[in-house]
DNA sequence: ACGTTAATGTAGCGTTCGCTACAAGAGAAA
DNA sequence: TTTCTCTTGTAGCGAACGCTACATTAACGT
């Protein structure tokens, strides 16, 4: 009991601080994640970060799981709930997508896939982690025929909308 | 007579140093892009590459734009001389760039993007150039009926293209 | 009240970062 | 030869990095 206790009690003020790390790391990007910065928009020091965490690339960890969950909250709060055919769900998803409010996580995304680009042990598995729900999420919001074109059809939506950040960040 | 021989000696060395930055920051990402590193795979000292070169924005300025231009290179050298259709062109060119020989520079390419998406001052205005660049080869490379389609297919040529590496980043 | 454990501050370690001051060697000009 | 500029090595600066040792406070069961 006092067990469960304690370890609800660290859960919940590592959500807290999550909830915090994934703000600033939204705000200013991976590249500006260390410690002492990170620690400072959590409101506390990175000795306690390092108190909460075992290591900084726990941190890391958590912090893009918490964004990627409030990511998929955000999209599916602007989705409509019945399926569409690829045409629409692309032209739909897009605006949504280089939104100016949807921007900062697409900005982690590109430097998340970067990362992964290269292999990263802790980068790559997130990353593909985010990419294949995101491909599932796509494809049960399509309206196609049968399985194989809906398939077919969440790999184009997902390679055109990831082209279409690219482009947008490079301007 | 003195001032363009010296000027011409040191652009040299500074061209043969920045090949060989290339060459490290196509195999280990502009992530490992510091100073000692880089002049270790240049075969100086950090001391020597802020000789020939007043900064490290510099630096970096210099070897992303020589490896830009070793890209279009390598690009020109695995296309047909012909404009093709667009659906030909983005089958044949992301053979091209999903390769392997050319995966490092697609990687490096993320990873400016990543950095320009967040308005980095350095990084850019770079990508803008890179990719304004690669945008007029494909329309010069597209077989469209008129000027306005071929701006057309080149904008969605460069989407799809790259759409398909930053899937392919994620795995 | 007391003792134990959880929570937090302070201070620092060792490393790497971009960059610079200073001086010594090298090569041409006088 | 002497001088003067170009080139290079050595050494280090101050800052930031991830992380840790130690000590102190707060909280709580007994």
């Amino acid at each position: 009991m006092e067990n469960t206790k304690t370890r609800n009690k660290t859960d919940t003020r590592r959500a807290a601080i999550v909830e915090r790390l994934a703000g600033h790391v939204l705000a200013h990007g991976l590249v500006a994640a260390s410690l002492r910065p990170l620690a400072k928009a959590a409101g506390t020091s990175d000795r306690m970060l390092l108190y909460y965490f075992s290591d900084k690339t726990e941190i890391i960890a958590a912090t893009l799981q918490h964004i990627a969950e409030r990511m998929v909250i955000l999209l599916s709060a602007r989705t409509t709930p019945e399926p569409l055919p690829l045409g629409e769900l692309i032209t739909h998803l897009s605006s949504v997508v280089l939104d100016d409010q949807f921007w900062p996580y697409m900005c982690v995304w590109l430097e998340l896939a970067s990362r992964a680009g290269r292999g990263d042990p802790l980068y790559a598995p997130i990353a593909m982690q985010i990419g294949s729900g995101f491909l599932a999420w796509g494809e049960a919001q399509l309206a196609s025929p049968d399985a194989a074109t809906r398939a077919k059809d969440a790999a184009r939506l997902l390679v055109t909308i990831e082209g279409m950040v690219l482009v947008k960040a490079i301007g």
